[in-house]
RNA sequence: GCCCCUGUGGCGGAAUCGGUAGACGCGCUCGACUCAAAAUCGAGUUUCCUCGUGAAGUGCCGGUUCGAGUCCGGCCAGGGGCACCA
């Protein structure tokens, strides 16, 4: 009845075509059944579908078609995170236009992703360079303007005086431009920021209410928003300044033998204007690096200004000085220093022979044993005056409490989370709606004036932003005054793109961004799939914006992902030529345990599995393992084996498994027997079990598990003889796997002569009767030794299995004739006999 | 430096609540089919030995328990994150 070999290639056109036809995955805000989000991190559109993309998608799209087939009204849209800076690259090195580029890759990739048989609702695709979406945007940043969300500063960036351009960070390279190679220099420029810091507390507490995301991410969001509590207070200075510190441990405060300033602290640079020594040091702190492990290795470095601080309690003088270890733009700048109970106070100490003191001591009794290392301490106060015999948390507190009744410090709360600069001085991006008037000031576009479009006519070839040496398009009216005005030239962040972009699909009026009544149908995202390196940034960015959105009334929803799930990355071998340049896997052959290159026959070494990466050659193209194995065995292979928050090995043995278990699969749907008769119980019972683990598997996204059951489900079906239930059993096998193979499903059902689509099939039901086995295996130990195993009706009643047990053969040779001190029984499990 | 995660066969991994460790897949070995190969099907595949159906075994050392991959304490190794954050 059927072929005896499934072809991909034929299959995937005509089902891709039929799913087009019957508009199966176009999502319906008004369907009366229950709604669904599903959600992948929306691509960049670099040109081709990486193998990463790939698993991302597949996951999301088989939980997407689970929930159909369970009777949900799914919402899987697709789009383009389209604005960045590559476009740009693009236009610059090969003079094509960022517009034309992107669409161009957006072609191709929505291609390969058709090819993979997603089930996106493509009528909600759009691209965020787009006007019909980022004019939305520059409506809803008017909207947080006006709620008191937007404003400018002053800030650094980064500035190529060759290119006359910013630089991101990544673009630095050794502190020279990455493409002119001249050193770069800090520059101050006015700038947008979005005043995310008042969402802090919000931002913090709502952590607490995600539940079904990965505490690691979860953590990750908790330390970069940085609350601290403490006690910040003035040191008066020898020289009639003062100096205002914080401290996290005011308990501690006895403790403290040094002052530490920033190099970059007025203090500092006081002492610097007449004492060279202390400005070749703060210049000195300047150089190295700025990364943490590096910093944080580096040798700790202190300058004695010669200044002294009084002590507020004791009123002695404590030296000061400038230290590299003290960050100008956290806390006030400046800190106490307490040797024995911070660890890089403690080494600061050590080098230049400061005092080091015990304050906290694990019992009032210990309250002089030696210090060998910085002792966080959580137990009692010693050596502090009032303070002796707190705790520590009370003696944080009556610090604070007696430090504000004598007005010289208060207790204060600090974040490290800073405010969002969106400004990008680029052309790809989302204008900013903001026109500068030399009377008027900071004017916003009128409403009725958006979309702020981009022009077309742009030159790439000078150095600089192409907006702003435009020859009209800055030059405007003022919206208020009517004279010559300019508009803001700046573009925003792409991050802001990709802040509110799941509310557009989930509702896309022409007219308005969203329609809130709509978004709540959506909303949240029941399932938000992507990669790890988002955890922070677009993340808290996407939560920023949602609340803000909120608080302008715009929407109801406070968090927008409800649950989200970080996937592993595809990671492949690396393959080293015996020169060390990178082969890439086409280049190179196995024999047996070596590996040779293909070219010359010469040997190549075996590298670490690593993330598949351009620079290491060990790449694999999606299309071209779709068009040799088919997409069916590229999403098994992507759900096979690794746990999916794990990283997957890709391996060529590893997809050829996948391609050979897809035929094996179309041979048993080819056994398919709608006239077959009789009964085999135990099938029965392995298929509905499957059923049941099956969808339980998908359900908590451990596909990997759920792969092994339609493994399990088909050996089994192999193994039984013809049968009215092996039959069922081929028809319930189809159906597990149309998720995760959804062309050979097709193909598989419509040669049953299954009715319209499997798309739109139910998911099997349960038998729970079936789910129940009346023989269990019960193991038997002696001595948590296992002796025996045994097989027994379910439910035995104990006293009947511990009888069953100790007459047992190899049992009671175990106990070679000891005496049975105890029994202890499991029912229909085990048990385990103690001599 | 700090924080987090992970260590189970040749490999990826499974094991609900502390109850038969190694499901399922890959690889490999042997066999069947074939002139042959591919494909397919069948059997086997933790280690060790005195080959019994013995002993050991989930990174290492210890503990709790009738029983530990699972719980507790201390290490070691690998990976990830970061902000010298006071």
């Amino acid at each position: 009845m059927t072929d005896a070999r499934f072809d991909p290639a034929h299959a995937d056109l005509r089902w891709q075509r039929a799913w087009d036809a019957a508009r199966c995955f176009e999502a319906d805000s008004a369907s009366a059944r229950p709604k669904r989000y599903v959600l992948e991190m929306f691509p960049y559109p670099s040109g081709r579908i990486h193998i990463g993309h790939v698993r991302n998608y597949t996951m999301g799209d088989v939980l997407a078609r689970y929930r159909r087939m369970r009777g949900d009204e799914v919402l899987h849209p697709m789009g383009w995170d389209a604005f960045g800076m590559p476009a740009e690259n693009a236009a610059m090195e090969q003079g094509v236009h960022p517009a034309g580029w992107t669409h161009a890759n957006i072609a191709a990739m929505k291609a390969q992703l058709r090819r993979l048989g997603f089930a996106l609702d493509w009528s909600r695709e759009f691209a965020t360079c787009d006007a019909s979406y980022y004019g939305h945007e520059q409506a809803l940043f008017l909207d947080l303007y006006e709620a008191g969300l937007v404003y400018r500063r002053a800030s650094a960036v980064n500035w190529d005086p060759v290119d006359r351009t910013v630089l991101a960070n990544e673009q630095v390279i050794d502190g020279r431009g990455w493409r002119s190679g001249a050193v770069v220099e800090k520059r101050q420029l006015d700038q947008w920021f979005l005043r995310i810091t008042a969402f802090a507390e919000e931002l913090l507490d709502g952590l607490g209410t995600l539940e079904r995301w990965p505490e690691k991410v979860r953590l990750m969001q908790e330390n970069w928003i940085g609350k601290s509590q403490g006690l910040a207070f003035r040191f008066a200075l020898s020289n009639g300044e003062s100096v205002e510190v914080y401290t996290t441990r005011p308990d501690t405060i006895f403790g403290a033998s040094f002052v530490a300033v920033a190099p970059d602290h007025p203090v500092a640079q006081g002492v610097a204007m007449n004492n060279c020594e202390a400005a070749r040091f703060n210049h000195r702190c300047k150089q190295g690096g700025t990364s943490a492990a590096e910093v944080e290795t580096a040798e700790k470095l202190g300058f004695d200004t010669g200044l002294g601080a009084r002590h507020p309690f004791t009123g002695a003088y404590l030296p000061v000085f400038i230290a590299n270890f003290v960050l100008m733009d956290y806390g006030t700048g400046a800190v106490m220093g307490v040797p024995g109970h911070d660890g890089r106070d403690f080494d600061f100490a050590s080098k230049y022979g400061l005092p080091i003191l015990r304050v906290v001591a694990p019992s009032a009794d210990a309250a002089d044993a030696p210090m060998t290392e910085a002792e966080p301490g959580d137990a009692v106060l010693v050596h502090s005056g009032f303070l002796d015999g707190m705790g520590v948390e009370e003696a944080k507190r009556a610090v604070i409490a007696r430090a504000e009744a004598e007005g010289w410090g208060e207790g204060k709360t600090v974040w490290r989370l800073r405010d969002w600069g969106v400004s990008r001085q680029r052309y790809w991006g989302t204008p900013i709606p903001f026109i500068h008037c030399a009377a008027c000031g900071v004017v916003p576009v009128p409403r009725d004036q958006l979309p702020v479009t981009l022009p077309e006519d742009v030159d790439f070839s000078a150095p600089g932003n192409p907006l702003e040496r435009h020859p009209t398009w800055k030059h405007v009216a003022c919206p208020q005054c009517g004279a010559a005005a300019q508009r803001e030239t700046d573009t925003l962040d792409t991050f802001v793109n990709s802040s509110w972009y799941f509310l557009r699909f989930a509702s896309q009026p022409a007219d308005r961004p969203f329609d809130p009544d709509e978004v709540a149908q959506w909303l949240p995202v029941d399932q938000y799939i992507g990669g790890v390196e988002h955890a922070i940034l677009h993340l808290l960015y996407a939560r920023f914006w949602t609340r803000a959105l909120a608080v302008c009334g715009k929407i109801s929803v406070q968090e927008p992902f409800a649950s989200l799930f970080t996937q592993g990355m595809v990671t492949h071998e690396t393959y080293r030529a015996g020169d060390g340049s990178w082969l890439s896997p086409s280049e190179v052959r196995r024999e047996g345990d070596d590996y040779l290159r293909i070219e010359d026959g010469s040997p190549v070494t075996l590298g670490r599995m690593e993330k598949m990466s351009k620079s290491k050659k060990n790449v694999v193209d999606p299309d071209t393992i779709v068009e040799r194995h088919g997409a069916d065995a590229v999403r098994w292979f992507m759900l096979s084996d690794s746990p999916p928050e794990r990283d997957l090995p890709w391996s060529d043995s590893g997809i050829e498994g996948c391609a050979r278990f897809v035929q094996r699969l179309w041979r048993l749907f080819g056994q398919f027997d709608a006239a077959a008769e009789g009964e085999d119980r135990a099938l029965a019972r392995k298929t509905h079990r499957a059923i049941a683990a099956t969808a339980e598997d998908i359900e908590g996204l451990a596909f990997n598990k759920a792969v092994a059951r339609i493994y399990e489900l088909a050996s089994a079906i192999e193994k039984a003889p013809p049968s009215a239930d092996r039959s069922a059993a081929i028809r319930t096998l189809l159906l597990l796997a149309a998720p995760m193979m959804p062309y050979l499903a097709e193909e598989g059902w419509a040669a049953m002569g299954g009715s319209g689509l499997v798309a739109n099939a139910a998911w099997p039901e349960v038998d729970p009767a079936l789910l129940v086995e009346d023989e269990v295996t019960i193991a038997v130990q002696v001595k948590g030794k296992l002796r025996d195993t045994l097989t027994a009706p379910r439910g035995l009643p104990q006293a009947e299995l511990e009888a069953l047990a100790l007459a047992s053969e190899k049992v009671q040779r175990s106990l070679d004739g000891a005496a049975i001190r105890k029994v202890i029984v499991v029912p229909d499990r085990l048990v385990n006999i103690v001599a």
